[in-house]
DNA sequence: ATCCCCGTATCATTTTTATTGATGCCAAAC
DNA sequence: GTTTGGCATCAATAAAAATGATACGGGGAT
């Protein structure tokens, strides 16, 4: 009776979240025949195929979906049992964060301030793509956990509320709009507005708001937050952006938020995480962290519990 | 940086369970020195040791304790993967339970009757020996459950209370005390009492009901409920033992039970597991068995649900 | 105290296993 | 139809582990 190896688990799951033979070899430092045949005998053992060979891709079927959590637990477990042994040493390990633009560029500090304090050996990884990407990663298990703005249906995922964000309608101080007390929607007939590309959480929910506006006058995509914030501020245009992300140039006075009452711009900022996934001490502790950090205001003062 | 062996923690696992490096080898099926060396190389990549080398002897020490349940449960998990992906197979896999005398004699059908029932597959492994021998089998690891009568105090063991015992004072029809309706603590002057052996939990429980009784005319102690039982039969003197015992002798008129209403002759019987072992698909199921079938009062019924 | 026995650790050799680089093969893109 | 990119296969090599023999060392017996 053949016993599973772990190196063979450890390249199927490094096949199964990058998704093709070569990037895992590479991935895991081994050379593409030896993850080939790895893979091989894994699934000559158990009996059956993980992946599905359509064409020269590589797509994990039904088995391939149930083994992938357990053998990711198994290796995870393994690499855990030297650091099970030192009575209070800190974890020390690898966690792979994923993150939306928004929620990446401007609340990293909110988002993973705490942890990294309080596990200064932990090598923590952020990747910041698009929500869907984000959760696609998350689903192959090539992310531990992912922040994103919008919401997840997906039935592998599990979804944990974090906080809530709000858009605001910015423009120049010197804008006609900026200088009024009470705006409607028929004020922003003839503007132009800056937009985030297609994809975007954000893009979304403003293209969500427009639609109760009269038709924009001119349209500026720009695939960056503060790419767009710059363009605002330079008076190409009026953006709808998070308020995270204009907090300083509203410190600063060069941006004016437009008092758009009549709109409702907020939306939740969630963690999401494979719902079978193992929850290791890491990764149970960064989720522990946010959780108990969220409510905080602001970073600076530290709760006495 | 050098991974953990599933090999190594084989070794270690066997080591721990059966208290020798011989012992070890030829129980998963190595040679002697390669277990050594398997579990030279483990100590030597954790960084300490995991015995106590005693003279000859190797005392699981701390580190070791504490090892120990995770990589069981690691080799588990990963024994259990193949499994996983059969839909509807039955696990099919080895369980060990230790019982004590009592239990292991005349309770197994109740003890073991549905799990076996419902998991043909599974290769179950009995062992009967004395609740002490039983216990400590089960905090190394080499039983995954026990089922025991005496009142288990160890820190790391966990005990479940499965159903209730009774031990009743039975004699010979024609004995002088089987006649009698009622009876009090002194009509048992001069009677001779069959007894089991020291360390026994019945002895214990049987001598604690003797000492409101007066002294013994005498003693005979014989090793097995059986023998006793046979001893009575044969009109050598009167026993204490667990109901289920001789509860077909009772029925076949060769044995009364004498009405000790003024004796407290109760115990309760239990499964004793270690806290931190994994609960495998296959233990959880053993553990759900008995509670789901104990509250029934009899062997020879079925309930319904 | 000394000898003997039992069990573990170590050593060199052999056997097995895994990894590598080269090559064949198939499907998709041009 | 040709080319490209990627996976599977093959023989050779390198690494690791298992084995049998042996050295070491602590208890128990005399």
């Amino acid at each position: 009776m053949p016993n599973i190896s772990p190196r063979q688990l450890e390249a199927f799951v490094a096949v199964a979240t990058t998704g093709s033979v070569g990037r895992a070899a590479q991935a895991i430092h081994l050379s593409q025949p030896a993850v080939s045949m790895a893979l091989a005998e894994l699934e000559r053992m158990l009996g059956q195929a993980l992946f599905d060979r359509v064409g020269r891709r590589l797509l994990l079927n039904e088995a391939g979906s149930a083994l992938l959590p357990r053998a990711h637990e198994v290796l995870e477990r393994l690499r855990e049992l030297p650091a099970s042994l030192a009575p209070s040493a800190a974890p020390g390990g690898q966690l792979h964060i994923g993150a939306s633009n928004t929620v990446g560029n401007y609340l990293v500090g909110e988002l993973l301030g705490g942890f990294v304090s309080a596990h200064p050996q932990v090598a923590v990884h952020l990747t910041i793509a698009n929500t869907e990407q984000i959760v696609a990663q998350v689903n192959r298990f090539a992310l531990d956990v992912g922040c994103v703005e919008g919401a997840v249906t997906h039935p592998d995922i599990e979804v944990l509320p974090w906080r809530q964000d709000r858009l605001v309608v910015c423009a120049r101080p010197d804008h006609p709009l900026a200088r009024r007390r009470r705006l409607a929607a028929r004020d922003f007939r003839e503007v132009r507005w800056i937009l985030r590309e297609h994809g975007s959480a954000t893009r979304a929910l403003t293209e969500r708001a427009l639609a109760a506006l009269p038709p924009a006058a001119g349209l500026l995509e720009l695939g960056q937050s503060e790419a767009i914030k710059q363009a605002v501020i330079a008076g190409l245009g009026i953006a709808c952006l998070p308020e995270v992300a204009i907090a300083d140039a509203l410190a600063a006075g060069k941006l004016r938020v437009l008092s758009t009452a009549f709109l409702d711009l907020r939306r939740n900022l969630s963690l999401v995480v494979h719902r079978k996934r193992y929850r290791g001490p890491l990764l149970q502790g960064f989720l522990d962290s946010t959780r108990s950090a969220a409510p905080a205001p602001r970073g600076g003062r530290r709760s006495t519990a």
